[in-house]
DNA sequence: ACTGCGCCAGTTTTT
DNA sequence: CTGGCGCAGT
């Protein structure tokens, strides 16, 4: 699919541009015609590592150093607020303190800033909360249960996804087309959704589709609002172009038809999202979308090997519809892509841990290395062999911060403080800890908000001075509204962390933690602490708030010398020596879910998702398959994925396990042995060659013994605790490796330093 | 009001 | 095999 490089794509670059202007001497020539085609529409199609954030960040530079604009009147939007923070350090970094005044953010953010502003004119107060997904589902469920339909049948989530996915096209309830409608609950999800938004209204809240929505809504409606902001953004910028959905899409060009000085900058081939309703289309049809667009191709690597990127190339060539790059790179060939089949998921796990063991005898950082597998479920094999051989890891991904438990309950108490009306944020602690307040006493307090609209927290303090709650129940909610009152008032004086802290051991939620005897229950602690800590960065309760919902994430990427463990879809944007991508299988991946919802669109996206994962390898790739894999109780066989037969046999060199001829991709190129390089010998080799036990050694085992009893952990029968199976009693030692029994995991091996005493 | 049992489902994830 | 959820029983 791949056509010849552009021969000529771009003006000459005129070299008067150059004087003054330092940070462009050190971008390549395409780079240089991205930052400088300052006019007009521009799409700057980035392949993987050809340094797309340079550009970015370059160009941003140059706006500000040729005082084309003030900061002020630049918009640069991202998708995540990791990208916007890296955007703001390095232009901080070019500019210095101008950085402070662009309007640099996520979509959500910006368009909260935005809505903050004119929330009277979509219906809005200007305190409005922002709801998060686990509110959007118990909303969505209140709006079945009185519309009477059945649960089961039609889930509460299913019903978000449609509304969400309506919100992704910008649709607000009165602009869905009647051919839209869906199957869900026999095609009543329109009318459900109206009463989505009703009730969101009612409680002055926004979900995270609605901040664009309303934003668009607001510019549709109010042309002296968005002409206002068409004038005031004289440059926009837009990072992961292909991850926008058609509402993203809208609203750019509602903001672009002022000045139209827009920036895209994207890969079609990293378009991993659509499932989430990113459209690919976007950016296949920017230049239609916007007139006179020019369009920039960035197409030198400086990530990976000539094999890699070779790899990549030709697997991404199978995809139809492309806008079509060359990339190329220039250096030592280096290895080819290592693709090997193994017996099952352990042995595949196996071998992966040794040669990250082999490449740390060579001098490699682990940090340097990171697996990247294509569904969340299948770190634990790597994870337990890991923990066996004592390889430090970190699984990144998962839940974030704020969608932990107990940080979602601590953030309710906020909100309730914060903001009365917020009903979501007071069923959600009403009964947490438990305090007797039941279904009974809750329907008690709904039938009287909902008849009289007034808000819970309202319905329940009158409710308090009538007989009609039960009287345990009514004694627990009196005291908890005295409480709030009173937190209320500290909040006046006390800084928001003192108050959160106070109101956590107050309302005896830190407690329930402490007296519950759950494996989880420390880290859960320690969370809260770090919540009570994260606290102290604010000024009020409402500023936190709004970067909770907004902006916090959970770097957990920080700290120490670590194999990196994340999905494919994770590891976008990132960059490793050496990349391991095992479950190369059908069915697991591509995955079948994917096929059986999108079909061929969806295999496209599949493919993408590989080519990501090959292009975050600087030098070394290996891809795996096992020829069984147990999913759920049983054993399957699988056969290798499509995608490796895709691979161009050039670049890419098979190993097999010994006695393992079945698959399809094994072997077929010249055989097991054929042609090996030295790192695929190695792959080979590691995984059969017997590991170096541990010398049984009395003097070793008495080191050993004599460093756990330092840490406090004895032996046989002690009791210990791990971070990650919890509670537990030794059952066997074996120099440092412990057999334990643990109260919720099982029997595990693990290294002694992973856990320690209870 | 809470506990326990049985049923079901079980890619990817940001805001 | 899990975990989560809803319902039924105490």
């Amino acid at each position: 699919m791949s056509e010849s490089p552009e021969p000529d794509n771009s003006a000459p670059v005129r070299a008067g541009a150059l004087s003054g202007t330092p940070y462009l001497q050190a971008l390549n020539e395409e780079q240089r015609v991205a930052v400088e085609a300052l006019d007009g529409p521009v799409l700057v199609l980035a392949g993987a590592g050809t340094g797309k954030t340079r550009v970015l960040i370059t160009r941003l530079a140059h706006i500000l150093a040729t005082g084309r604009a003030f900061p002020g009147q630049i918009l640069a939007v991202t998708f995540t607020n990791k990208a916007a923070r890296e955007m703001f350090e390095r232009v901080e970094g070019l500019v210095g303190a101008s950085a402070q005044g662009l309007w640099l953010g996520t979509f959500h953010a910006i368009c909260a800033r935005i809505l903050r502003r004119h929330a009277e004119l979509v219906g809005l107060k200007p305190s409005f909360t922002i709801l998060d997904t686990d509110d959007q589902i118990r909303l969505a469920k209140q709006v079945l249960e009185a519309a009477n339909i059945d649960e089961k049948k039609w889930p509460a989530r299913a019903l978000v996804t449609v509304i969400q996915r309506w919100k992704d096209k910008g649709l607000a309830p009165a602009k869905v087309p009647a051919s839209a409608a869906s199957e869900f609950a026999n095609g009543r999800a329109l009318e459900l959704y109206g009463q989505y938004q009703e009730r969101l209204r009612t409680l002055n809240a926004a979900d995270f589709g609605d901040l664009l929505l309303h934003s668009l809504t607001l510019f549709t409606r109010n042309p002296e609002v968005l002409a206002d902001y068409q004038r005031r953004f004289k440059y926009i910028l837009v990072d992961e172009y292909q991850d926008s959905n058609v509402a993203q899409y809208l609203w750019l060009r509602l903001l672009a038809q002022g000045g139209g000085n827009i920036c895209c900058v994207g890969d079609d081939d990293q378009s991993i999202y659509g499932w989430r309703g990113a459209e690919v289309g976007n950016i296949l049809r920017f230049e239609k979308d916007f007139a006179g667009a020019r369009i920039v191709r960035l197409e030198r690597n400086y990530r990976s090997t000539p094999h890699i990127l070779a790899a990549a190339s030709g697997l991404i060539a199978h995809n139809e519809g492309r806008l079509g790059k060359t990339l190329w790179t220039e250096g030592e060939d280096g290895d080819k892509v290592v693709v090997g089949g193994v017996w099952d998921g352990a042995e595949e796990a196996r071998m992966v841990a040794d040669e990250i063991e082999a490449l740390q005898r060579q001098g490699c950082r682990l940090d340097d290395m990171a697996i990247l597998v294509r569904a969340g479920a299948q770190t634990r094999e790597f994870e337990e062999r890991f923990i066996l051989l004592g390889i430090p890891y970190r699984v990144i991904g998962g839940l974030r911060f704020y969608e932990r438990h107990e940080i979602r309950d601590a953030v309710a108490y906020l909100r309730v403080l914060a903001q009365p009306d917020d009903d979501l944020a007071f069923e959600r602690i009403v009964n947490v800890p438990r305090r007797g307040i039941g279904k009974a006493s809750l329907q008690t307090i709904y039938r009287l908000a909902r008849a009289e609209g007034i808000a819970l927290t309202t319905a329940a303090g009158r409710l308090v001075e009538t007989d009609e709650i039960a009287p345990r129940a009514r004694g627990s909610l009196s005291r908890l509204l005295d409480d709030f009152d009173r937190w209320r008032a500290q909040a006046q004086t006390m800084t928001p962390s003192a108050l959160a802290k106070g109101v956590l051991d107050e309302s005896g939620y830190t407690g329930m933690w402490r007296n519950g005897k759950s494996a989880d229950a420390p880290g859960r602690l320690d969370n809260l602490k770090e919540f009570v800590a994260a606290l102290e960065d604010f000024e009020t309760v409402g500023e936190f708030l709004e970067h909770v919902s907004l902006v916090m994430d959970h770097d957990r990427a920080a700290g120490g010398d670590l194999v990196n463990v994340m999905t494919l879809h994770s590891g976008k944007g990132l960059e490793f020596d050496t990349v391991f991508l095992p479950g190369w299988e059908e069915g697991l991946f591509p995955h079948t879910r994917a096929l059986d919802q999108s079909g061929h669109a969806g295999l496209e996206e599949e493919r993408r998702l590989a080519y990501v994962g090959i292009t975050r390898a600087r030098k070394r790739v290996r891809i795996s398959f096992a020829a069984n894999r147990r999913l759920f109780n049983q054993w399957v066989s699988a056969i290798p994925s499509r995608f490796i037969d895709e691979l161009p046999p050039d670049h890419v060199e098979h190993m097999t396990s010994p006695g393992l001829y079945t698959g399809r991709g094994a072997g077929r190129q010249g055989g097991p042995d054929a042609g090996l390089s030295e790192m695929g010998m190695a792959f080979a080799n590691l995984r059969s060659r017997a590991r170096p036990g541990p010398a049984i050694d009395a003097d070793a085992r008495r080191f050993e013994a004599a460093k756990r009893r330092g840490a406090g952990i004895v032996g046989v029968g002690d009791r210990v605790f791990h971070q990650k199976f919890g509670y537990g009693r030794i059952l066997a030692v074996d120099l440092n490796k412990l057999e334990i029994i643990f109260e919720k995991a099982g029997i595990k091996k693990v290294i002694d330093s992973f856990v320690k005493p209870a």
